[in-house]
DNA sequence: CAGCTGACAGATTTCAATATCTGTCAGCTG
DNA sequence: CAGCTGACAGATATTGAAATCTGTCAGCTG
């Protein structure tokens, strides 16, 4: 039994619901699951999340900003902007093959749910997109990259440019062998581009 | 009745397949349905096409070889390789944005059958990536392009950038109002990483 | 006798009855 | 009385029996 003495609280109900979407994957994870898992009803989980799709929303977002979180420090670093775009698009690239390759099951749970959340993606998007504009600007400035279109359109045309080593349609083949040898030239395409 | 006096051929079976797939789907489509439309007994058809599997491989790769045509005759022109390059990846983007917009349920159903059939979709991509790498050659021996990593390895690369605008995964996307721009905008980008 | 048919076995899909889940709320409990 | 429970109505999912489909092949037909 789960321990029933400490209050409910969203962040743990968000924790058991994570745990039952890894044990029971996005069909059948039902509220009354989660309920379960922390020893009460389920009328109690949704005093505090109006329905299941908020539920599930608030799952994908916690899952998303951990993304967010983690490459957020790359674009605070005080590095050459050359290095920092790299290095920005390589950790994505990583973060994500790793999260697709160590477990597989649960990827594809997370792939479903941001398939319901589409507004929750685009604002991960969004945030991604604000970071590598940043570097972008950053660049720029330094005199390290060309002016171009601004910094905003430039950043926005790398992330496209790089979808298929970090958009999760594409996990299956992160697999591959070429895959390293494929990002490595687009990147340096790119970096080609952006060079004053 | 479709007419029984013709005699049964591949091609024929293909066009009644590509019709009963159009009619029903591709979770419903049968091979009885195709026989029934063509006037015949199924077994009939199992005479032309081992398994059901062969006989929606074939319908797959007709359907992609159509594009691969309309592309050759761009690769061929005899205009300069910048030019070709971004027309070739222009009406490559418009015309799978033809497809999915103009009837998204026979789009669908081909996106089913793109994902059973790994291997027509594979010597598909190869194909057009083998046209791209002659554009690029064309682009290097000018003096149009910069050498850079290879023709092969930078059509590849290119190919990968504009994933976006051509892979069947996006489509949703492509009746977005900004998709145009975010076109431009990676192709400035990835023509600015090319010139020499 | 080349090409087609149609009956067949085993695999797959459909459909309707049955069970479970979602979201609400009146009332219980500490 | 704030927070939780559990019964309930309508929606959704599961299940297993019946229907259909796939792939084969012996035999028919022009």
């Amino acid at each position: 039994m789960a321990p029933t003495s400490e209050i409910l609280t969203a962040e743990r109900i968000l924790e058991a619901t994570e745990e039952v979407l890894r044990r029971h994957g996005p069909a059948k994870a039902t509220v009354v699951d989660v309920a379960r898992a922390l020893g009460v009803s389920h009328g109690s989980v949704y005093r505090h999340f109006r329905t299941k799709a908020a539920l599930r929303e608030a799952v994908t977002k916690r899952w998303l900003d951990r993304t967010s979180g983690e490459l957020a420090g790359i674009v605070a670093a005080d590095r050459d902007p050359e290095a920092r775009l790299r290095d920005w698009l390589a950790t994505l690239f990583a973060a994500k093959r790793r999260k697709a390759g160590e477990d597989p099951e649960l990827f594809a749970t997370y792939m479903v749910l941001t398939g319901e959340n589409g507004t929750v993606v685009r604002e991960h998007i969004a945030d991604l997109t604000g970071q590598l504009t940043r570097i972008v600007e950053a660049g720029v400035e330094s005199g390290a990259f060309a002016a171009g279109a601004g910094p905003g359109t430039t950043a926005l045309a790398l992330f496209h440019a790089t979808g298929r080593f970090h958009d999760p349609c594409y996990a299956r083949e992160w697999e591959e062998p070429g895959i390293e040898a494929d990002f490595t030239a687009v990147m340096d395409l790119l970096v080609r581009a952006l060079r004053a």
